[in-house]
DNA sequence: GACAAAGTGAACGGCTCCGTTCAATTAAAC
DNA sequence: GTTTAATTGAACGGAGCCGTTCACTTTGTC
């Protein structure tokens, strides 16, 4: 009995978190613009959540769900090299939109803090994106389309050459030229298949 | 006339500033914080630099200056597979010093606020890396040892190889095993080897 | 030793924020 | 319409920090 909860404030407040921690920082962030943001008193926010750091918490915890949701990859067929760069184009893509670059470098500064965001955030999303290529380059190696040891090794080397430099061009806020990402991306796929493939792919 | 500045209390501060600064970030350390590790008045600090900002500026042109020392890559011989162990292990000994993954998190942070610092330090640290590494490539082509086209290119790959996911997992605090970094700067060299080496190294 | 500038310590005003309290208001459930 | 709980607005104490001022002490030069 009573006035029940309002899911939409609740949902308002961990939306406007997001924004304001991963725009100017945790320390920087403030409940009271927060409040303000969500349209909200600062009173429900402690109502809601307890405190700033818990409020943070959820965030976080909201935004690997939300990366999560969206990294279903596609099991489409095609050539080895092809299914590669619609992965390497799909993970920079996936990776390189300014609010994620953004999110990675609030978290960082975050970590020290409260270690466990770190894990989560991981997990969530690099992890699972490496796994994805993983697992890709097993089935292509099962139809004799690569060769190779180790998969989860080649994997790393793979999605580290599609970002490159470019991340840390983009956390040190220099400009970055689409041409360029998609050029390595298809030069790291013909590097990686000159020295992996089979020539059957 | 007068008292002379003592230029050794000018040192401690900015040595005091580095610290605070990439350690508790930008706007979590404090004037008088620094003030007390330097052993040094907070008058003193604003007479000297002027203000936070300012001496923010000043702490990463230091540490600019001393990556900048740091990074005279040897020129020694050998063949290329080796040259290439070496400058990874070199590369990522350097890069993934918890101090340099903790000043590479606290500038990204402050790049909103001073885009020029970013881009200085980019010039200083990983692009002069990656002009060694590209430099090197060449010099191994010229030689007959590799071949390719874009030696630029084909630094950026190897390089984000030598990197791999560690300095993500650094960055969110994920605790690293020196092993597989070995493991992955000798596999990323044999995967470039096979791609574009020669057999002549 | 006289002088002049560097450096100190303490205090101040101003600002922002956190987290709490409380009376008053709103809105749904019964 | 009464009950119950969510929500609000305003205010508070406490904290930390910035940047400045000022009287005072130190330390070197002339």
């Amino acid at each position: 009995m009573g006035r029940p909860v309002d899911a939409g404030k609740h949902d308002a407040i961990i939306e406007a978190a997001t924004r304001a921690f991963f725009k100017h920082g945790y320390s920087q962030a403030s409940i009271e613009g927060i409040a303000a943001d969500a349209g909200v008193s600062k009173v429900t926010v402690y109502n809601h959540f307890g405190g700033k750091s818990e409020l943070f918490q959820r965030a976080v915890e909201k935004r690997c769900d939300t990366i999560r949701q969206r990294l279903i990859v596609d099991e489409w067929d095609g050539p080895i090299g092809e299914r590669l760069r619609e992965f390497g184009h799909a993970m920079t893509e996936f990776l390189m939109k300014p609010e994620m670059i953004q999110f990675e470098i609030g978290l960082a500064a975050e970590v020290e803090r409260e270690p466990e965001l770190g894990a989560n955030f991981f997990a969530a999303g690099p992890k699972r994106l490496h796994s994805a290529l993983a697992g890709l380059l097993e089935r292509a190696r099962d139809r004799g389309e690569l060769q190779f040891e180790d998969a989860e090794m080649c994997a790393e080397h793979l999605g580290a050459m599609f970002k490159g430099l470019t991340d840390l061009e983009q956390r040190m806020g220099i400009p970055i030229d689409p041409d360029r990402t998609a050029r390595r991306i298809s030069s790291a796929v013909d590097l990686f298949l000159r020295a992996n493939g089979t020539g059957k792919g």
